[in-house]
DNA sequence: GGTATCGTTGACTCGCCAGTCAACGAAGTC
DNA sequence: GACTTCGTTGACTGGCGAGTCAACGATACC
């Protein structure tokens, strides 16, 4: 298959091998809990080599992060360029998100347990990638609120933590098992995060003033 | 004042100074940057006194949270227990997290960042706990729904993620500065969680069926 | 005042693990 | 085929911090 640079390409092949390993370990020990060597042994290779590709364990972690979470911003910023109601923007984002951790659990998982959630350690590092998620789900909600499509008492800032937080919220169920999580359950699940954002959880007619 | 049992009081109020000092601490620097030594010094007490009271680290932020999560729990199966709309219930609810974040933001800071929000260390721990909050959250949506108060067709486990989720999330937005926290902005957000949660983001009468 | 109790002290130990490094060997170059 | 480059190896080290422990001294009790 063509000539292969294969000197270059059996390097950048090794990364991405030391790099999934890294997201299996992460995933199944917890970053804290988890050595250097296991990521080593999971991927087959010798310690040394690790930090011959990342420079610390640190480092790997935030690619793994920042590799994914820029997709993340991508995919928002080009739902938020469309334009439909913003309850569509919110379902797309809310479906790419779930779809994401539908198609690698494990990415997901060390997503939000080791930087999401992890307010003290690399949350905090990464604080500001994490905030421009807020912004931009922020500015769907303010966009529809001047369109008169959503209500005008609720801060924007508010909604967007509101949103992300409910997706948020049902990843961590389904990684610690507090959710089912069969085919079909995805898929309600989605419906609800969206219902529940936009109509709330009074039956209809009975909302205050 | 009185003849107090000035030996086992004193000692009792030890245990209290650096489970306090341990707060202090955790709060400031995070339970894993922080070392033991350090909540010695806040506490104004020898190190090997620590190990006196507490058989180990993770035995004081145990400690911390238990006490402060009995209370709540205990709370919400208060308000469960009394009648009124499951609107007001959840207000009520709300209100005490939210209040006791602005009475002692330092333990709420430690629970949420150190043990809810930390699903692979402490977080594991006290699953246990954490899910009879969501349980009895989810027993005052079901009842709520039975009265034909709120909509049958959320879940009501869905329902108490997303709920203390928008709680959860308001606090960490508080704790990282991300959103604003003067007292009228405290009453807005405890009205705001409640309206979304609620009434949801559409305007009146854009509900879907 | 002598003795027992127990809260208190802080220097020390001991295991763990991130990160280093010297040496090896296979692909690439002349 | 000699030499260079650089991906690869894994034994080793250095520091850190949780937990131990022997000794101290203040209070209580006789």
């Amino acid at each position: 298959m063509a000539a292969t640079t294969s000197r270059s390409q059996a390097a950048a092949d090794k990364r991405r091998l030391i790099l999934d390993a890294a997201v299996r370990v992460f995933a199944r020990q917890g970053f804290h809990a988890c050595r250097v060597s296991d990521i080593a042994d999971e991927a087959g290779v010798a310690y040394g080599l690790v930090y011959h590709y990342f420079s610390s364990k640190d480092e790997i972690l935030d690619t793994v992060f920042l590799e994914r979470w820029n997709v993340l911003l991508a995919v928002i910023a080009e739902v938020d360029a469309g334009d439909g109601p913003a309850r569509d923007k919110l379902r797309a984002i809310a479906s790419f998100i779930v779809d994401s951790y539908r198609h690698d659990p494990d990415v997901m998982k060390v997503i939000v347990v080791e930087v999401t959630r992890a307010a003290n350690s690399f949350g905090r590092t990464h604080l500001g990638k994490i905030r421009e998620a807020y912004s931009l789900i922020a500015a769907i909600v303010a966009k529809a609120q001047r369109a008169g499509e959503f209500r005008d008492d609720v801060t924007p800032d508010f909604a967007a933590l509101a949103f992300y937080g409910a997706i948020e919220q049902v990843l961590t169920g389904w990684i610690f098992d507090l959710l089912p999580q069969a085919p079909e359950d995805v898929e309600t699940a989605k419906a609800q995060i969206i219902d529940t954002i936009c109509d709330g959880l009074d039956v209809i007619g009975l909302r205050a003033t």
